[in-house]
DNA sequence: AGTTAGCACTCTGTGTCATCGAGTGCTAAC
DNA sequence: GTTAGCACTCGATGACACAGAGTGCTAACT
């Protein structure tokens, strides 16, 4: 639909556009024709962005104030004018530094991850954890804790450990515990954490197991350390959203802060980009919560070998800077999926 | 020193901290009187007002505004004026019903503490997580992941995991990770933390040992995966210091965010309440953190049998309601300890 | 001597008003 | 189609007066 616009007319918006990157202010014709190189006058402009309001592209906070971009418009900014340059070689550099002087607890790595989204971009990163759904099954052990607590841990191929704490209602000596585990890992090794699911629940129907009282116990205590918590997200670098000026006031402030202490809705969000193919751009309301109105998303996958594992991202102003922060997203989750995979 | 207090001063000073936190703002010789049930005029309690400011307790922010508590005042206040209750049937139950309805993860169970704090008490709910020095061993697995990668478990008494990715330099086939496993597992049983690198130490100088290629490697390993990564905190609630008045300023909110992205000097400050034998009060600048001036602190370690393990608590403004808090922190405490300890 | 009433004084917060400046939209001329 | 000119709008800023809350001091009271 938005094809009509003329070139001139692009040329314009993008320098609005850009501008409002820059000063997140409103624009005025007048800063148009001085800033960028265009030989037209103030009143011409001022005909284009009349035309460009009309479309959707702008609006105008009030009367005698310049015109802001419309989410509209950054939607088509990204998907037609802007030109994604590589990653800056400088940040380049800097995401591996980070990622050097970095213990290998995968928890810790992903922490570290959204430390450095937030770091390089200036805005908040994000990651969430890999679910253990979309992975594959390695091991399972069990630990005895005092009493009859177990202590199971869960691995997956990539290295992503899960814990839990099983309160069983008789004590089962470690030999047996040893046994169990063994069974399982024999049983499960190589599937998917979903169909490990549904093996446990066939194998538990199975007349071999069911007057074995050791292996049905054994699925018994599978079945839950299977079933899954919360997935976690990092969220790093909240302050730095406060820095932008369009944020000053205390009661946007507040909204967004709430908006992430809501994890599972921005779980929900970052979770159906976990199929794209790279990066994933939410504009503004263009999506979702409404309490991120004012905030754009960019988001990237990242996997092991060919197994997507989870998302990571950057979350900003819809005003950010998106020329220099799509790069860095891609090129972090293409790092890390690096470091988590055979590396 | 402030031991020269009459009765008197005593029952003003406190009328007016406690008119200061209900209000978070300056407090005038009228609403003493009136608020209060003390039958003197307001001009005594102008002429008490003034000589506490003199000796510090109170703070007049300009000529007009009335007096505000100071440091000083609300440690005399928690101190000696405070009468500390048990906790609110209510609220215990509350903290009861949480962790109810709960998975059993240890990691979960701390993320959810925070939560619970925070939620009950309307200000922000923080938890360390235990330091695996401050445990005794339990057990110690291998588990290859492909290639030469392996990924080390180590599990406390008490049910906490440490896990760590290693990158050995060769490959070592499963049933040598085994084999290593169950020598470390032998060696190290029921030693703490620091005990074990002690061991781990010794062995490795030993003649036994410098000459079993396997025991060696193994040794290797576990020192890898014992070396600490940061101790971690869950931090809940941020948002709800935004409801308080005094912080409505944007440059204060920002100080104090920024006070809470640097986890290390937190973590410092708290672990200092490792030892302390229950409950523990930082008031505002008292000891710490120019950052966190106009914050409160209040701690409580929780433990696992006799182990203390870890610091939780609450931090509000320093006008916080400590007789409801301080309660409230005590008995998450306890509760923690007791579902971490043998149940 | 301690307490209180009275009063002048100080300081902040609020509302009003005029002014300034940036920016628009329209019209008419180029 | 482009541009200069101009009237108009609207927010931001600063000056000013005024109300209200609170203090400190003095003088009177018990």
């Amino acid at each position: 639909m938005g094809d009509t616009l003329t070139e001139r007319s692009r040329q314009i918006l993008e320098a609005i556009i850009e501008d409002y990157i820059k000063t997140a202010e409103p624009v005025g014709s007048r800063s148009v024709t001085r800033r960028h190189g265009l030989s037209l006058s103030p009143a011409t402009v001022r005909n284009v962005m009349s035309d460009l309001e009309e479309l959707g592209f702008l609006a105008s906070p009030h009367t005698s104030a310049g015109r802001v971009p419309t989410d509209k418009a950054f939607r088509f900014y990204v998907d037609s004018l802007l030109q994604i340059r590589s990653i800056d070689d400088e940040q380049r550099d800097e995401i591996r530094r980070h990622y050097r002087s970095q213990g290998r607890d995968v928890g810790e790595m992903l922490k570290e991850t959204s430390r450095i989204l937030s770091s390089i971009s200036h805005y908040i990163g994000i990651v969430v954890a890999p679910r253990f759904t979309a992975n594959v099954f390695r091991q399972i052990e069990f630990v005895k804790l005092c009493g009859s607590r177990i202590l199971a841990i869960l691995v997956s191929e990539s290295g992503v450990v899960q814990n839990r704490i099983i309160e069983s209602n008789e004590e089962i000596p470690s030999e047996d515990l040893v046994r169990m585990s063994n069974y399982l890992n024999n049983l499960l090794k190589g599937l998917t954490i979903s169909e490990v699911k549904a093996r446990i629940f066939q194998e538990m129907e199975s007349d071999k197991v069911r007057y074995d009282d050791l292996m049905s116990k054994a699925l018994k205590l599978s079945e839950q350390t299977l079933d899954e918590p919360d997935a976690e997200v990092f969220i790093e670098g909240q302050v730095n959203i406060l820095e932008q000026p369009e944020f000053a006031d205390v009661d946007k402030m507040k909204e967004i802060f709430r908006a992430f202490e809501e994890k599972g809705q921005l779980i929900t969000l970052l979770d159906r980009c976990m199929d794209a193919e790279r990066v994933n751009i939410f504009i503004g309301a263009e999506n979702f919560l409404n309490r991120m109105n004012q905030l754009s998303v960019i988001t990237a996958p990242y996997a092991s070998g060919r197994n997507t594992l989870g998302v990571l991202g950057v979350i900003g102003p819809t005003r950010m800077g998106y020329d220099r922060v799509i790069p860095i997203v891609d090129y972090t989750a293409r790092m890390l999926s690096k470091l988590l995979g055979s590396g």
